[in-house]
DNA sequence: CCTTGAACCTGCGGGC
DNA sequence: TGCCCGCAGGTTCAAG
């Protein structure tokens, strides 16, 4: 599923196709995706205009003109699409929201771990689904320093750390390895045996990696596509996740389950 | 507090 | 051909 980098093409895209239209009616197929979709039809969606649609986390925000804002996140298989109605509904197309412009913003997502619902916006301007979540990777304020501060107080794993939403958003699976991968650094090292300087190799190449991954439209293992039905290219990037072969020694790659996930690793270029 | 593991789902590929 | 198993870009909740 989208990690950052899929969350943030998705969302530039939202914010051309769907500023300045108006909504004309909602349809939804299935009762829930990761909450209950009713509110979403009991909302009052009909006559608001969408103003834009911005990223943060893992989450598109589509902010409406009534002070609210359309909150989605893609779960592990979530597609969103904007096409004209002429296209037959796919089979796991479980929300419409019809556009003035004759296309509609469809969601589809198989394993409907995804979350679509009509949010109110708190004192920061984002929903109130996102209180409390962690730095943003590409904010300043996301330093070696402060990646260091954090890898002290804890026992787990730097790759753990990176994936934990509390502390860093938007990291997943893909990118904590390539990031990992490309400092040099092991997954599995603990936090608190990195040093500073290991904390801000791994904070520069994280903030690379997701650069390079939304200049080439995020990554698409199997299900991702982007909302003009194109693959991710970072997908042809990659260096180690779930590669046989180590992309810069050449080496096999080992794997080891960290917090659940499988976790890819060169024991030769990873230390 | 923190850490761990299970649960939520469908689809796909591999082994038999 | 079909069945069973394990695995997949994430998040949340309960239990220790």
């Amino acid at each position: 599923m989208p990690e950052l980098p899929e969350a943030e093409s998705i969302a530039r895209a939202l914010d051309q196709a769907l500023k300045g239209r108006t909504i004309t009616k909602v349809e939804v197929f299935f009762p829930r995706l990761r909450t209950p979709l009713e509110p979403l039809l009991k909302a009052g969606l009909k006559g608001r205009k969408f103003v834009d649609c911005k990223r943060r986390a893992r989450y598109a925000v589509a902010e409406l003109d009534d002070g609210r804002a359309l909150t989605m996140h893609f779960g592990m298989s979530g597609v969103v699409r904007v096409e004209p109605g002429s296209v037959p509904k796919r089979k796991h197309e479980h929300v419409f929201i019809h556009l003035d412009d004759g296309n509609i913003f469809r969601f589809e997502d198989p394993r409907r771990f995804g979350f679509l619902e009509v949010q109110a916006k708190g004192p920061d301007g984002w929903p109130e689904c996102l209180a409390g979540i962690g730095v943003e990777p590409l904010d300043r304020a996301f330093t070696g320093e402060m990646l260091y501060a954090e890898a002290q107080k804890r026992k787990t794993t730097v790759k753990e750390l990176l994936m934990d939403n509390k502390v860093v958003t938007g990291i997943g699976n893909i990118y904590a390895a390539e990031s990992l991968f490309a400092s040099g650094v092991l997954p599995q090292r603990r936090a608190g045996t990195l040093t500073l300087d290991e904390c801000k190799r791994i904070v520069k190449e994280v903030k690379r990696i997701l650069r390079l991954a939304i200049k080439w439209g995020g990554t698409t293992v199997s299900d991702f596509k982007n909302v003009d039905g194109s693959e991710g290219k970072f997908a042809q990037k990659l260096k180690i996740y779930a590669r046989k072969k180590c992309g810069k020694c050449g080496a096999d790659t080992k794997t080891i389950v960290l917090g659940g996930r499988t976790s890819w690793y060169c024991d030769h270029c990873q230390k």
